[in-house]
DNA sequence: ATTACTCGCTACAGCCATGTTGCAAGTAGC
DNA sequence: GCTACTTGCAACATGGCTGTAGCGAGTAAT
């Protein structure tokens, strides 16, 4: 079961359009085994985006980003959310997919976890005053993806990456006397 | 020819797991018509990457980045190349693929130019001196990435998003009187 | 009108993945 | 030993996509 999922979270992140057969090959059991605890495809990707949203959600609570200040919330959530992403790299990347309403409902409310905890940020004078929520948002799920990608392929630990994306997403890279483009 | 292209465009970037049915109903011709341009699936892939590759060097090359200063270059590169990756999303979004060995050098390529560029860019202090360029780089990537994916959706204007990428890259979004966490 | 060309349509063969079934072997518990 | 359960294996049916071939209609040029 886990073995399974677990299984088919390799495959299909190596390649989306992988086989049942290569599925059950790489959890060592034989194709008609994994038919028997999924019924069919479709039940399969349910059940792994299911499992991958249940761990996004419980990454981004256990970091109880309400309680905290707003720059240590945004440090914690992004670890706890690199760990599962780097595990769960393809089972993640299936967000806005129609399947799973559990796993839509999970990633809309996280949505609205981020935009809160940018807003406290913003308020507390860690971002911006003119910074734009959803543009920042978008880029802060970026940055998240591109680390988690070198954590998939070069296996960094997550408090670094983490520090790096936040380090990125508050600081950018351009130095502090440089003239601004707009 | 071009119709078709452009036809395979639009189906593969809603589905890349479409049919050739599909691509042709899109392009409003038959199947067999395709076929007769593209042999298989593979060789309208690889003429798909391909072009785009092709459109993808010619946005890079006409940017002059070697010729202007970091920032304008900088500049002109990002909002050339929204144009072209909102236009032909799914095409530029081949770029590791083994395929069409043209365009795997075309991207090799682009990424050496952009580590050049923010070499120079470090070098004339519009970026900190203490930047990591591979990291800095694969960063500038994703926000063009999420850019294009806004401008596909939205159809905002390339300079605008361009404006927005390089802003956020340089400053990011942090208060410049925030505390810093590493 | 003739020629050359392109396209749509139909039909077909082949392949591969999916999903199902039945049977035999192995294991754990009683 | 007996039972219940799980697994592997082989076989099969099904469906869908791919790629090919042939025929007929339409069009443009000479």
């Amino acid at each position: 079961m886990r073995t399974i999922l677990e299984a088919a979270e390799r495959v299909f992140a190596a390649n989306p359009a992988a086989t049942m057969e290569q599925v059950a090959q790489a959890a060592g059991v034989a194709r008609t085994t994994v038919h028997r605890r999924f019924a069919t495809r479709e039940a399969l990707l349910e059940e792994l985006t299911g499992w991958a949203a249940r761990q996004f959600a419980e990454a981004v609570a256990s970091a109880h980003a309400d309680s905290t200040p707003p720059l240590v919330a945004l440090y914690q959530v992004t670890a706890n959310v690199l760990r599962v992403k780097t595990d769960w790299w393809f089972a993640m990347s299936r967000t806005g997919d129609r399947a799973h309403p559990e796993a839509a409902r999970v990633h809309a409310e996280v949505r609205d976890d981020c935009e809160r905890l940018l807003r406290r940020a913003r308020e507390a004078g860690v971002l911006r005053p003119d910074a734009d929520l959803g543009w920042t948002r978008r880029v802060y799920y970026a940055l998240i993806h591109e680390a988690a990608a070198e954590g998939v392929t070069e296996g960094g630990d997550a408090e670094a990456l983490a520090t790096r994306v936040v380090d990125a997403l508050l600081r950018g890279f351009g130095s502090p006397t440089a003239p601004v483009i707009a």
